[in-house]
Order: C-alpha cells, then sequence, then structure tokens
DNA sequence: AGTTGTCAAGAGCAGTGCTCTTGTTTTTGA
DNA sequence: TCAAAAACAAGAGCACTGCTCTTGACAACT
C-alpha cells in the first residue's frame, strides 16, 4: 500500500471523493436503482467515461456507497448505545438508533437491507463495517448476561444441537455466552430488522399510523423476549 | 366489464397469458431488474412495441406478476395450513411454507419483500392477493385464542392506548383479539419474514449454515412468544 | 531531457423503455 | 351488405444507460 503524495495521487484522491460524495447525493434522492454513472459525470463537469478510471464498473461505486452506508448505520447505533445507561435502556436505544437512521436514510437502507443488487456480490472488505451495529448488540448480550441481569424465559423451546456450530461462529459477535442466549438473541435481531423492513418497505402502509408507538412497543417486547429486566414505569 | 367473446379478444386474452407466462420465467431467471421487455417480445417472436398495447408500462406488467407471486405465496400458506392440525403445527407449518415458498421462488420474493421498484407504488387490486398469507395467520391466532389455547406470556409489556386504531385496523385481519395479542401477533409475523428477509439476502452467509433447523427453533421461539403452547415433545 | 505511465475525453456499441406513425385487419352498425 | 370505426402489429426513432477502445495531452520518474 504505498501512498505517494504527488499532485497527481492527490487529485485523483479528491475526484474520487467528489464523486462518491454526488453518488451518495444521488443516492439519496434517485434511489440505488436510478443512479446513473453519466449523471454524476455529468454533474462533476466530466466527461462520462472518465469515471471509469475511479471506479472500473458500477459495482465498485456501489460497494463503496455500501460500505459508507454501513458505517453511517454503525455510527449512530454506537453512538445510540454509548449514550445510553442501563441494559434495557440500551437496546432500546439500539433499536430506535436503527429504525431512525433507516428513516432518515431511506436509499442506503434499501441499499443495505433490500433486495441485492443483481449480479452484485458484497466483497470481503464490506464486513467489518457490516457488523458494527451487530457488534455493539453483541455487547449489550455478553455483557448483560455476564452481570446476570439477562435471563431468557423459560418457555423457550430447548435449542437443538445441530445448532452448535452456527452458534459457535455467532459467538465471535457476541462472547461468553450460552447457545440458548444466541439463540434468542438471534430472533430479537431479526425481529427488529424484520419489523424495521416492513415499516420501510411498504407492508405498513394503511395499517399501522403510530409507527413511533407501535415500533417502542415491538421493541419491548424483543426485549423481553431476550430476558431484558423491564425498564423501571 | 364486458367480456366479447370475439376472436379478437380471445387472442388478446391468450397473448396475454403468453406474456405473462415468459415474464414469469424471465424473472425467476433474471430477477426482477433484469426484466426486459424486450427480452420478452423476442422471445414471443413480436415487435417490441406490440407489447405496450398489452401492458402499456412495465410497472403495469410487474403488477401483474406481483399480483401472481402473492397469490402463489398465499396459496402455499393456505395449502400448510390446511394440512397441519393443532394451532401450534398450523403455526410452524405456515412458517415453513413462508420460508419454503421464498427458497423456491427467490426472485418473486424479492419482488414482494424486497426494495420496492423504484417509482412503484402497489396498486389497490393487489391488496387482495397481498394479504392472503396474513389472513391464515390472523385465522390461527383468532382460533386460538377463541379456544382459550393462546395466552401471551406475562412478561410482554403494556400495550400503549395509542396503538388502540392501528389494533382496530389489524383486527379486521385477526377477529375478537384484544390489543395485547395483535401486538404480540404483528411482533411474531415481522419476526417471521425478518429471519426470512435476512437469510434470503445474505444477512446469514458465512455464519448460519444449518439454515433448516436455525429457522424451525426460531419459528418455535415465536410460537412461544405468542403464547401457543408448547408442541409434544 | 526523454521515456514511461497515467489521465480526460471522444466516438461508438449494444442495450433499454417508450412514443408516434403507418398500413392492415377485424368488428360494428347503418 | 358494405362502409365507418376501432383495434392492432410493426417499423422507425428518441433519449437514455453502462461500458470499451482509441487518441492525444500531461505529469512523473530515470
Amino acid at each position: 500500500m504505498s501512498a505517494p503524495n504527488t499532485a497527481r495521487a492527490r487529485a485523483r484522491a479528491a475526484l474520487t471523493r467528489e464523486i462518491t460524495r454526488t453518488a451518495r447525493q444521488h443516492l439519496a434522492t434517485v434511489g440505488a436503482a436510478g443512479l446513473s454513472l453519466r449523471a454524476i459525470t455529468r454533474e462533476l463537469g466530466m466527461a462520462s467515461s472518465a469515471i471509469h478510471r475511479y471506479f472500473p464498473t458500477k459495482d465498485d461505486l456501489l460497494t463503496a456507497l455500501i460500505i459508507d452506508a454501513y458505517d453511517s448505520l454503525g455510527e449512530a447505533v454506537e453512538t445510540a448505545d454509548a449514550a445510553a445507561h442501563g441494559f434495557t435502556r440500551r437496546w432500546m436505544a439500539v433499536c430506535h438508533a436503527v429504525r431512525g437512521w433507516a428513516l432518515e436514510h431511506r436509499h442506503e437502507y434499501e441499499l443495505l437491507y433490500g433486495t441485492p443488487v443483481p449480479g452484485y456480490r458484497a466483497p470481503q472488505e464490506t464486513v467489518t463495517s457490516a457488523v458494527r451495529d451487530t457488534v455493539v448488540f453483541g455487547r449489550i448480550v455478553s455483557e448483560s448476561y455476564a452481570t446476570g441481569a439477562l435471563e431468557p424465559p423459560k418457555l423457550l423451546p430447548r435449542v437443538p444441537e445441530e445448532f452448535g456450530d452456527d452458534a459457535a461462529r455467532v459467538r465471535q459477535l457476541i462472547h461468553g455466552v450460552p447457545d440458548d442466549v444466541i439463540a434468542v438473541a438471534m430472533s430479537a435481531w431479526t425481529g427488529l430488522y424484520g419489523w424495521v423492513n416492513f415499516e420501510m418497505f411498504g407492508q405498513f402502509d394503511n395499517t399501522i399510523e403510530a409507527r413511533e408507538v407501535a415500533f417502542d412497543h415491538h421493541a419491548k417486547t424483543l426485549a423481553a423476549l431476550l430476558g431484558l429486566p423491564a425498564p423501571p414505569g
């Protein structure tokens, strides 16, 4: 990884940034499917062919945008988590942060959790950014379990042995908890994103109007499912 | 709605069917984003402009495909529900039917529950097909509640009053149950689709391998959350 | 100072959805 | 029965897309 600070290299870096900046802007307005390389170059006053020197293909630009989006979401979640106190409140903060970010960044959210772009396969470089939110969630679960605050409800089904290998992998993100906690954590985690997906993708239209309230209750329900202590009040 | 059985009308109906048939075929292979009106007409040996007489715009074709897909999913869920006995087993059957259908119809599933097609707004005519699966789910919940089999766990949070209006609307699909049951049903329902979404859209890649087992456990967890009786064994 | 590699830009290819026009065929109604 | 009306397939064309290849200019290293 040489980083020559020549005039050329600096110009290249600057233009690359400008491209992603306007791309992000376009993404926010027209969405991922409407993203046009030519439109971006038009706005930057450069030739349509020149952009391919910076991003050889459209997918490469998308990858950059995806990483950006994951980082943006991850940061939002991390901030929310840091500002909250108590495990249940931290969980609630994380839930609202995810939903809030999704509402504020419709198209970025679609890019991350919607239909995968056809032919696009997320390269390895995305995963570190992709799991930032999950890492925060994992900390809440493992810390609350360690202190004894988290107690999965007794009524949950027994975890099948065949889940052991998967649980071991997930444990890299949620340290030091038994399989049943891993399992219920996954149910809660998918429950969170399932709701946000439905809300973002229109499944709640003409049905759920008090969205904030309904979501808050859903998040509380998931907290109870996890076995987090009920919040005061 | 006049239905003249002239030769022209019959030819028109036949060709319309052929168009949707090949469109569905293409959808299954190249996905929604890769759907090309020209490719369809090419396969049918007709002029590219002629298709617009049958589907004025691409969105109109998509609407037809979406309705088809919803009906296909709805039928799969209805069949699974009818073949199962006992409320918990019916719930499990419905869950596996949804996931199974999604796995078998990747692109159709994406069309229904993935990123909405840009600029596309689902017309009213889709809703009857769109809620077929939800209707089945609603029946399981309301019937099990009526018989006393369904008992939401005590640990769940209290439903906020502001949810009342939404609950009333949802009750058109889940008859005769109180607000707290409506709320937990929504959490379970979104939990089901949240998991399937994650599995379909690649969030489980390199992590969850025993997918059938993990999903089955998730579905059981949701059943417990709903308050359905534990299955025998 | 001359060579080498990098770069923006132009032209062009193959593809897309969609529209307008043209000429034909079928249906309708006097 | 026969002309008017409606429905139709097809062709040409527009504006757009991502992407490639080539050309000529400029900066960077030797």
